[in-house]
DNA sequence: TGAACGATTGAGCATATGTTCAATCGTTAA
DNA sequence: TTAACGATTGAACATATGCTCAATCGTTCA
C-alpha cells in the first residue's frame, strides 16, 4: 500500500497550474522586471518623465542600451512616450507595476 | 535656452533608483517567477505538496530538469523541503509569493 | 546483499539575452 | 543646406539560462 497516490496528486495539480496562455503571460510579465537595467528604468520613471540621455546618464550604460530596452518596455506597454523636438521622453504606463514593485519588496526584505 | 534641465532630472532620478542592493534583490524575485517552468512548479505546489516525479508529470519535463529547478527555488527559500522514504516533498515556503503571483494576474488582465 | 526506485549532480548543448559599436534617421538651429 | 544632437536600428559578441543525458547517491524491500 503506497503512502502516496502520484495519480491522484497528479491531477490536482494539473487543475491548479493556470491555462498555457495566463502561465505566458505571467512569465513575461515578471521578465521584464527580472532585468536590473529595465528595474532601474521603471523606478527611475516612477517619479517623473525622462528622455534616453538622462536614463542612460542614470543607469551608466550608452544611449543605444537603453533605447533597446525602451523598446521592449514599450512593446510591453509598461511605458510610453512623448516627442519633444529632438529628444523623446519616456513615462510609465501602467500603474499596476509599482504596486508589483512593492509587493516583491515585501518580499526581499524578510 | 533649453527646455530641459538634463543635470536636475538626473539627479532627481538617482535619488528614485533604489540601491545597489535592493536593485539586486528586487530583479532577482522577478527573475525566478520569470520562467515558465518555475512559474509552474510554484503554482502546482500552491495547493499542496509535490513530489519530483509528480512535478515532473504535470509538467511534462524530466525529473532533472525539476530537480535543478527545486535547487533553485530552495536556495532562494521559495519552497522547503520535507524527505519522506525515498521520496523528497516541496511546498511553497514564502506566502509572499503569491500575492505576489496574484497582483500579476491583475497586470496581466488588461 | 543487491535490485529497484526516487532524487541529485555535473557536463555539454542549444538558445536567449543584454550590451556595445557603427551607421542611420529625424529634428533643430546656424 | 548643413552641422549638431538625440534617438533608433542592426550586427556581432559574450554571457547566462534551462534542458537532457549519464552517472551517482540514498533509501527501501525482496
Amino acid at each position: 500500500m503506497p503512502h502516496h497516490d502520484h495519480q491522484q496528486a497528479i491531477r490536482a495539480a494539473r487543475k491548479t497550474v493556470a491555462d498555457r496562455e495566463t502561465i505566458v503571460s505571467l512569465a513575461e510579465t515578471f521578465k521584464v522586471l527580472s532585468d536590473q537595467t529595465r528595474l532601474k528604468i521603471v523606478l527611475a520613471l516612477s517619479k517623473q518623465e525622462l528622455c534616453v540621455l538622462d536614463i542612460a546618464a542614470v543607469l551608466g550604460v550608452t544611449e543605444s542600451a537603453v533605447s533597446h530596452q525602451m523598446r521592449l518596455l514599450k512593446t510591453l506597454r509598461l511605458v510610453k512616450q512623448r516627442k519633444d523636438g529632438k529628444m523623446v521622453f519616456y513615462s510609465l504606463d501602467d500603474k499596476h507595476i509599482e504596486d508589483l514593485i512593492s509587493v516583491a519588496l515585501h518580499h526581499t526584505s524578510e
